[in-house]
DNA sequence: GTTCTTGACGAAATCGATTTCTTGGACTTC
DNA sequence: GAAGTCCAAGAAATCGATTTCGTCAAGAAC
């Protein structure tokens, strides 16, 4: 790895000017070239550690999500991803696995790091953007928001869920229960939201235990499904807030012996790599990579120095 | 952000002492009560881009994988930062989408950016790693190897591509086909071998084009599985050499009407997130968490200083 | 012809840590 | 008690870029 030093002392000039050559900056055509050769001859690539540290910034943002292994989440990062690259700057993914912990952890890195800023989806609402804010470091939200003031991309929830629901009531459902993920994360408790206005609004009854709470991933949405149907008087159909819960709830239907073409079944999101399903599966799309895409634009407008208030983007799911 | 200046001045000590209590060298009791009181009062961090700077080493490795959406790959990813994690050492997850061009783009940067090292699946035999190496820092590939003197971690392809076979062997089939990655990537290649070996063996007949190759993702699998079964004779089971090809070939099987309980399918990886295929169904599991947990293990090993000559460790996979 | 402006470019400061060098005092050792 | 050893801790160099500041020469303006 040769220095600046090293090129400048081949070029014949100083490292000054070796610098703006790099940078952009006014330098004569025969220094330029000089220059340029000298780098060419010593295979040179600035240091990005060195500039890092002269500029109090960096080209790479962090990707705070929740779990890799979501296919939601996934696409989201390579939304972010792509956009990112398009500009220049490298994307450093990070799973939080929804710890608050290792949420504060993984901002405190970012801090100190030097990064040019974070892309979260919030574990908790407790999450401290106070040490990043505070270093003037843009944060954009997604999926969720939280309650600072700062840019946000999310999907209209409610109405996700209140489309989901309204499927399976035009397909003739009436008992349909609910899996919702943890309580306090926004934007499965949306989808609730959306999926108890349904009801209300159409008079249908619900039992208590209609409403059940797992955790985000595919076996709670396992376990809760075998716990409505072993209700005593079990729904006729359910929706689940996300799509791993949704993959855990089939997975228990079939086993259960019940026709999932009769049973009624809605997710929030996809069920992924889906090729085997009937077709009487209610799925909500959701943008993911498009989440992704708009929150990445939203972060470089920022570090590109936009300094308008905090804006919140929502986009649509559509029925699939 | 305090520097190290400020906890100096605060405590009334020099710089050089502050660096040494956070660096567990030896300094008075007094002192080390001194520093670390003013350190807690300005909540004093050390910066990473200085020390990295003057280190010429981070606590960043990088992990360069050609798809972030394939589960294989993120679960491959998962154990590589749950153990690097461990160690305090923070993953970056680069997408080279097979693409030697990004993957060089990568290296260079895992490089400028004084990354402790690099763990990689390389997308082709070409991945330069010239400038990583003479840097001194360590690469370990996983999935596939390289020319290079590198640590390597693999799966006993060929062995798995062989046990697939053999399994559509013994439950009856005869004329199996092979749908085949890109040509000139190593794991999918030693599968397809199995695959060849185990017919030739059984001298079974093998038509010309029961060899598919396609590229990695699901459409791949569909593509080549919509070919195969307009054959004037088409295979009666077929074998797939990753998971999402496997994906694919399930769909157009599924959507052309053919049972797949009776059509043999093996897939040499998993289904994801399987719910609903039929028992039928071939799947050779590959260790992918286990891969990236030895991968991590092996770098930090050599991050470490450990300097014996380059491993290659190879895992079986097993028939589920 | 003298003064002013402009622009290229080198010297040196700077970013914030780590590390080497140096110093001075306490403690051994004979 | 003089000489040698050891160790805590400050001063200063260092990592490799960027950027401020100052200089000098060429060209413009009067």
């Amino acid at each position: 790895m040769a220095t600046i030093y090293e090129v400048a002392a081949l070029a014949g000039v100083s490292p000054a000017t070796v610098s703006r050559v790099f940078n952009g900056n006014t330098v004569s055509p025969e220094k330029t070239r000089a220059v340029l050769d000298a780098a060419g001859k010593l295979a040179f690539t600035p240091n990005k550690t060195a500039r890092r540290l002269r500029k109090q910034s960096s080209e790479v943002v962090a990707l705070l999500i929740p779990d890799i292994e979501n296919p939601f989440f996934t696409a989201l990062a390579r939304g972010v991803e792509d956009r990112a690259s398009e500009s220049g700057f490298s994307v450093v993914l990070c799973n939080t696995d929804d710890d608050p912990v290792k949420e504060t952890n993984y901002l405190q890195i970012a801090a100190s790091e030097q990064m040019a800023g974070v892309i979260l989806a919030p574990a908790s609402d407790e999450a401290d953007l106070g040490a990043i804010a505070s270093l003037g470091r843009p944060v954009v939200a997604v999926d969720r928001t939280t309650p600072y003031p700062v840019d946000a991309v999310k999907v209209d929830n409610r109405a996700a869920g209140i489309a989901a629901t309204t499927a399976l009531f035009d397909a003739g459902h009436r008992r349909i229960a609910c899996i919702a993920g943890p309580v306090g994360i926004e934007s499965t408790e949306d989808r609730f939201l959306g999926w108890r206005q349904v009801m209300t609004a159409r008079k249908s009854v619900v039992p208590g235990d209609f409403l059940q709470h797992a955790n985000f991933r595919a076996d709670g949405g396992y376990q809760a499904m075998r716990q409505l149907l072993a209700l005593p008087e079990p729904p006729d159909a359910v929706l689940t807030t996300n799509n791993l819960m949704g993959v855990g709830a089939l997975q228990a239907i079939v086993e259960a012996g019940v026709d999932p073409a009769r049973f009624g079944l809605a997710v929030v999101g996809e069920l992924p790599f889906l090729f085997l399903t009937p077709p009487a599966v209610v799925q909500v799309r959701l943008p993911a990579r498009h989440l992704g895409v708009t929150a990445a634009t939203m972060l470089l407008e920022r570090i590109g120095g936009d300094t308008q208030a905090a804006r919140t983007i929502v986009l649509r799911a559509e029925l699939a």
